[in-house]
DNA sequence: TCGCAAATAAATCTGACTTTTTCTTGGCGC
DNA sequence: GCGCCAAGAAAAAGTCAGATTTATTTGCGA
C-alpha cells in the first residue's frame, strides 16, 4: 500500500507521484486511486496539484493523530520513536485524565475500572501476559472515558498500540512489575474514593515508569 | 457542505444517506461525491456499507483530532464544548510540553521564545488585541515545538483556534490580563534557563487560568 | 520583461458493468 | 396453518474506462 510507504518515508517529502501511473503501479483505476489519494489528502500524507502530481508532504504536517498512521507507523521503521511519542502524550493526558474521572466517574465505571485492576492482580504471575493485557487496556481505556473529556477518551485507542505493543514487540518474558500493579488498584481506589490529586499523583507514577521502561529498552 | 451538517449533528447517528442522492443534492457527479464520503469514512463521521448506504456513525467514534472537523465542529452549535474540551487538552499537554521544551530547546528557539513574550507584552495594552494573539499563537506553538515531541507540535493548531476563539468569539473588550502575560515571560525565562519544573508550574498556571476564564463565561 | 499560447496532469463527468449484502418469496417439513 | 431455510431478485456501493474541462506551468516570441 501506498500509505504505509508514505509514513514508513520511502518518499522523500516533495517527491511527485502521478495518479495514472500509481492506479497503473496497484493495479486498479483512476477513481480508485483518486479515492485513495484524496484520503491520504485529508491525513496531509500528501497535497494534490493540477498539471504538477501528488506531492508527499514533510513528515511535519501529517496529520499523526489519525489511527490509520498510527498503525502505519508503528508498523514501520521507526517504530520505536513512534512508541516514545505516544508514551510521553501518555504521560501528559492519563495523570489529568485520572483526576477528572475521580470527580467524574459514575459508580458504574468506578466498578468496571476497580473490576479491571483486580483482573490485572489475577493475571499478574504465571505468565499470563494476554489476560493481563486486556485488563490493563480496558482499565486505562475506562479511565480515559469516564474523564467525560470526548478528546481524552479518543486516545483509548492509542493507549492500547502502546500497552499491545510493549507485549507483543519488545521483550517482555517476565510477570508485569508487582510495583505497577499495585499502582493501578491504588488508582481504583483514589477514583472511587473521589480523591483527584491522589488518582493524578498515582497515574503519574504509572506514566512515568512506562517512560522509564523504553529508556532502559531503547536508551 | 455535508461534513459540518454531520458534525453538527443534524443527521443521527445511524442516518442512512445514498450517495447518488447526495450527489444529485449537492449538484456534483457521483465521483466527487464517492471521494468526499470517502473521506469522510476516514475522519469516521460515516461508514458505508454495500447494499444499505452511507451510514452517519456516532460522535465517540468521530476522529475528533482531525483539523477539519475540529474547524466544522467549533463553527457548529456546540462550539461551547469543544472549547472547554480543547482547553482541557490544552491543560494536560501545554505543561508537559514547556518542561521538554525547558530541557530540549536550542537558543534559536529560546530566542524567538522570548522575542514572543516580548511581543505580548508590547500589544498587551491599549486594545491591540490583534497584534496580542499573533504573539500568543506563535509563543505557545513554539513550545510545543521546541518540546522534541511531534504529537505535542501538531496542537498547535489546536491551540491557535482555541486562542483565535477566544478573542474573535468570546467577548474580550479589555486588555488582556497583566498577570496572564508576566506568567508568559516568566515561562520563557525558565525554559531559557533550563528549569523545567518552573516552566511546568508556570505553564499549568496559564491553562489553569484559561480554565477558569471559560468558567466565568460559561458555567 | 511581459504576455500569450501550448502542453500537461489533475479534476470532473458520464454511462456501463460488477459485487456484495439484504430482502423477499416460495417450498418444504412439522 | 405455522415456521424455517434456501434460492433468487433487488438495491446500492464499488469498479472501470473514455471523454471532457480546468488550471497551472513552461516556453516562445514580441
Amino acid at each position: 500500500m501506498l500509505g504505509p510507504a508514505i509514513t514508513a518515508g520511502d518518499y522523500p517529502p516533495g517527491s511527485v507521484l502521478r495518479t495514472d501511473e500509481l492506479a497503473q503501479r496497484f493495479e486498479v483505476s483512476r477513481s480508485v486511486m483518486r479515492e485513495a489519494v484524496r484520503v491520504l489528502e485529508s491525513m496531509h500524507l500528501v497535497e494534490s496539484r493540477r498539471r504538477v502530481g501528488v506531492i508527499v508532504r514533510p513528515a511535519a504536517a501529517w496529520n499523526v493523530y489519525d489511527p490509520q498512521v498510527i498503525r502505519w507507523r508503528l508498523a514501520g521503521a521507526d517504530r520505536p520513536r513512534q512508541l516514545r511519542s505516544l508514551t510521553v502524550l501518555r504521560s501528559a493526558v492519563e495523570p489529568v485524565a485520572a483526576a477528572l474521572a475521580a470527580t467524574h466517574a459514575t459508580a458504574e465505571q468506578c466498578a468496571a475500572i476497580t473490576e479491571c485492576a483486580i483482573g490485572m492482580v489475577a493475571h499478574s504471575r504465571g505468565h499470563k501476559l494476554e489476560g493481563y493485557l486486556l485488563h490493563d487496556v480496558a482499565f486505562h481505556r475506562l479511565i480515559l472515558t469516564a474523564s467525560g473529556n470526548e478528546m481524552f477518551a479518543r486516545l483509548g485507542d492509542v493507549v492500547e498500540e502502546v500497552l499491545a505493543g510493549r507485549t507483543h514487540h519488545e521483550v517482555m518474558f517476565d510477570d508485569p512489575d508487582p510495583a505497577a500493579v499495585t499502582l493501578h488498584v491504588q488508582v481504583a481506589e483514589a477514583i472511587r474514593e473521589g480523591d483527584a490529586a491522589r488518582a493524578e499523583h498515582l497515574t503519574r507514577e504509572i506514566t512515568e515508569g512506562a517512560l522509564k521502561e523504553l529508556d532502559i529498552l531503547a536508551p
